[in-house]
DNA sequence: GACGTAAGGTGAAACGTTTAAAATAATTTT
DNA sequence: AAAATTATTTTAAACGTTTCACCTTACGTC
């Protein structure tokens, strides 16, 4: 009677006294005589038994596990998408398998290789090199950016983000209008915020500029605040609506106008992008437009685990809100 | 020529024209004459073959793969502890399997059920239920949380973060301290924070109280406001020093004095228990006793990987440090 | 030149499942 | 009661590795 190392299906059909086979059927809920059913229910919890996920894996190749390929964790937007994702894809009784980049392309590039070794169901990526090799057979769905032709991606309804932005701005009384974003070196979903933004300005024919901040992130905390100095005359920002891209942005911005006494939301009224709540106060950081993140990991998961036609390739917008958070007028 | 299915080590095998025995050794690094392993890498190259994870474990009984078990990611603490985990696994070839239970008592024990059907090399957990059963012969690690007397558990110095807190008040001259902690109802090491704050004032002879308040998520913010309004008297609070048993409680007791116009620092100190930097302002929340997050995830994961006569079930407090955050009149 | 000895290679049996096809048992049908 | 049908169970061959025990070589030795 071994006892040390964990008992396997042998075990089990040995104990109930039937086959290899009827053991595996009772496990997996395929029909089995019901006096049988009873035999081996009984044998696995005499024993203790669990099946083990990679001899099943290795047979039926289906691993019930998908890699997800984040940046970081660090900041509140992947971690929260990560959590919701977590959580659906243990509801689908799938395992997450977490691989934080950096916004490093070679660990991305190592992430996508790891996922092919690894024969898992699916990836879901958030990734930032522009030219990824994605793996061939295996099915991605990619978040925020359009990696590829065949491969579906999720994101808020950036563009029209930007025009709820620009809308609510001008709606409130803005004139002249900033539109401010970090560059970055892909072409992802959420440049369209500025398309947005800008092609409601020129509808209403409302004067406005729009900043491209290098992405190094080193000099960003100077960039945005040696620009915003140039743009102070006489005490007054030239701008009196500012729409970011990032509520973290909106932060440093909304801090570089409280050091300089500009005051949000009177002189200028500022709006972001993603809707985190701050844990620290359970409260909107600014004046935003939010993302539904539950909503996109549920569908990020769904469509990964069921591939249609339609969604092959599709751009799934998933619709996005504007909520005051107290750097606007309106809160 | 099959085209669609991966490579395995028989194609291998059949392009180099050696045996399964030699490619096998060649991918393991052992060793094999030269020219061999140049044909069996050719032929690598050529098929673009990659090791199968499943069948190696399988047949190894070595996953390289550790479960993270954490309540949630929403909270900043969790989430910066997991991405310095998932970071330091992936350094030592690790795979970070995620499992969120979002505190839920059913959802951690089916995560130790999982580690046991995935027959992973380890678990790191911190876990809130009060009667875990751990399974054999897994190796484990609690982070927070002493669960049993083989099971080493990796924490800030929770103590001396007590002490430190008390002696930092009652140095910047406070004279009626008050410790706030969300109760809980299992004997963690955070608890341990309240006795060396106590130490310290007893030492010191300096007047406090402690308050526990009931951890059901709806109540808090009503607890907190409740207990100090009662403590308001003549527009001010009765304590002038409050030590937090985390950043996120410090905040909410922060806003509440806002609201009721009592000044922080200058009225009332505050210190709270993390030390995480807040992404949107890049800056402490408020003054804390800084936990060392990257030094216990690099702890977790050795101690995980490299059990030893010492660390089996070792209680290791890693070094805390006060850091100034505005909420103290040293900042 | 026969021998011992490494060093390099190979064959084949695991690891713990799944699953088709075959075998057996139980039930109906005539 | 035998035949036909159906329900249930079993046999055995995979899945893609690792590894132990064994077989070849080739080479220096006496």
């Amino acid at each position: 009677m071994k006892h040390e190392s964990n008992p396997t299906m042998k075990d089990v059909a040995r104990e109930s006294g039937l086959s290899l086979a009827t053991v595996s059927k009772v496990i997996n809920g395929l029909p089995v005589g019901k006096a049988s059913r009873k035999k081996v229910e009984a044998a696995i919890d005499k024993l203790g038994y669990h099946v083990n996920a990679y001899a099943r894996a290795l047979k039926s190749s289906k691993t019930y596990s998908v890699a997800l390929v984040m940046p970081s964790l660090k900041h509140p937007f992947f971690a929260h998408l990560t959590d919701e994702l977590t959580k659906c894809l243990t509801r689908y009784g799938y395992r997450a398998l977490l691989m934080i980049t950096n916004y490093d392309p070679e660990a991305e590039r190592k992430s996508f290789a790891m996922v092919r070794t690894n024969k898992m169901d699916g990836v879901i990526a958030l990734t930032y090199s522009p030219d990824l090799e994605v793996g061939e057979s295996i099915p991605i769905v990619t978040i925020d950016r359009h990696l590829d032709e065949d491969i579906p991606c999720v994101s808020s309804d950036n563009f029209r983000g930007g025009e709820l932005a620009a809308k609510k701005l001008i709606e409130l009384g803005c004139k002249k209008l900033l539109f401010m974003r970090i560059t970055s070196r892909i072409q992802g979903e959420p440049n369209k915020r500025c398309a947005g933004f800008e092609n409601i300005c020129q509808i209403q024919n409302v004067d406005y500029d729009t900043l491209l901040l290098c992405d190094d992130a080193d000099n960003l905390e100077e960039s945005v605040c040696r620009f915003l100095e140039e743009h102070i005359k006489d005490g007054y920002l030239v701008y009196d609506g500012i729409f970011c891209n990032s509520d973290v942005l909106a932060s440093r911005v909304i801090r570089f106008l409280n050091d300089k006494n500009i005051n949000v939301p009177d002189q200028v009224q500022i709006i972001g992008y993603d809707g985190i709540i701050d844990r620290f106060t359970d409260q909107y950081v600014c004046s935003t437009i939010e993302q539904p993140l539950a909503m996109m990991a549920e569908t990020a998961v769904t469509v990964l685990l069921n591939p249609t036609e339609t969604t092959l390739g599709a751009n799934i917008c998933l619709p996005v809100r504007y909520v005051p958070g107290g750097t606007t007028k309106d809160s």
